[in-house]
DNA sequence: AGCAATGCTATTGTATACAAATATTGTGGG
DNA sequence: CCCACAATATTTGTATACAATAGCATTGCT
């Protein structure tokens, strides 16, 4: 994407996700505009990004939202994120190449170590997290999976909720990786779905706890 | 969608469909404009829909083409399409309403006549055919699952091929139609999964099986 | 002849003006 | 007091002009 329109991507991004415009709240293609210091056409451009990301929706009449998410909305969200991400595990296993192996136990490594420091260092914990899954997808060499699963992680509901994750739950996330790199190291697709599946859905029930009413 | 937006939309995707614009062809907003009589915004709209539905893909410098669909990428197609149409059924089996279900029997009574004909009716097939398994998705009331479906069903290269099936396939789709219906009718969420499951990986390999090399 | 640099062309990105559609406000009638 | 309808304001849709950038070809050098 070009200059104007990542600006305008970044700008409404960051006022969703701090708070500034919270859900439910109506969006203007032209008060966006003034915020972003931009024209309206990158902003109608980083809107469709941000629509097919979920961050907002369009009406019936084209007028635009903050997304606001039920905990329903939630729920099935994590459904669908540990089949397709579970899908990825699996094709992965059979894909994925020595370096991004080591990659992937690198990252771990990372994880786990922000994991033993007290007090937890979250934002690390989140960010190598983040990279672990992602070079989990790469390796499944999927487009259409990858452009799916963008529209599934990293929404503002979990991100407004991680930092609630107690101890124990980032050190069993922990676990749940090296189980996973036992999957990859063994060429198992069938392991690596498994332990996908019960990794996203366990992320599942530890967001719900840690959610507020 | 405003009416310059969606005349674009049909005739671009109406350009690909009938193979005017062949996979891999590259597309230029402004010949677009001059072809369907609008201005470059609207037939910019149209792209990104069109790309968020896989018929074209761009390249990290933002030009674009039709898309070309390896054999290996339908495959990765009907397994992502298996997995989530079944979890819509699944969803759908425990939520549709007496007139969604009449709706979904209406449908394949005429899907069953257009197969009965001599020789069968291929062209009304698709037309109820697309539409029995969007009652499903319908019914499944998550609209996260409807965006991604949409990407994924009725794909040019599926269609292209659509023609080719024989008439023991189009008989045996409507058989397992009305075994979906069953599970439904009974509320049973899993057979509906196991069910759907089944439908779409047989429609995969019979896709194999007429697909041209 | 092969390669690189540079200018030219084609294509996409952005801004802005105006048109169309939608929401809102106010007013009159019941 | 409430509802319907009309006038008004707001918002989105479209066209067009211009700017920036990527691709391409030509030319000059080695």
């Amino acid at each position: 994407m070009s200059r104007a329109t990542d600006r305008a991507y970044a700008e409404i991004r960051g006022l969703i996700l701090s708070g500034d415009a919270p859900p439910g709240s109506p969006l203007t293609e032209e008060a966006l505009a003034d915020i972003c210091g931009v024209s309206r056409t990158p902003v109608r451009d980083a809107l469709r990004r941000l629509e097919a990301e979920l961050y907002v929706v369009r009406t019936d009449t084209q007028r635009i939202y903050v997304a606001n998410w039920s905990h329903d909305d939630v729920d099935e969200m994590f459904a669908l994120r540990a089949m397709l991400e579970a899908h990825a595990a699996a094709r992965a296993a059979t894909r994925i190449d020595s370096v991004a192996l080591d990659a992937l136990r690198d990252c771990n490594v990372r994880i786990e170590a922000a994991v033993a420091r007290d007090p937890a260092d979250v934002a690390a914990f989140l960010t190598d997290n983040r990279r672990f899954h992602q070079i989990i997808i790469d390796a499944a060499e999927s487009p259409r999976l990858t452009t799916m699963l963008a529209a599934l992680v990293e929404q503002p509901v979990v991100r407004r909720t991680a930092a609630r994750y107690s101890p124990g739950e980032l050190r069993r996330s922990a676990q749940e990786h090296a189980a996973l790199l036992q999957a990859f190291a063994a060429r198992d697709a069938e392991w690596a779905r498994a332990a996908m599946t019960g990794h996203i859905r366990r992320a599942s029930h530890s967001f719900r706890a840690a959610a507020p009413d």
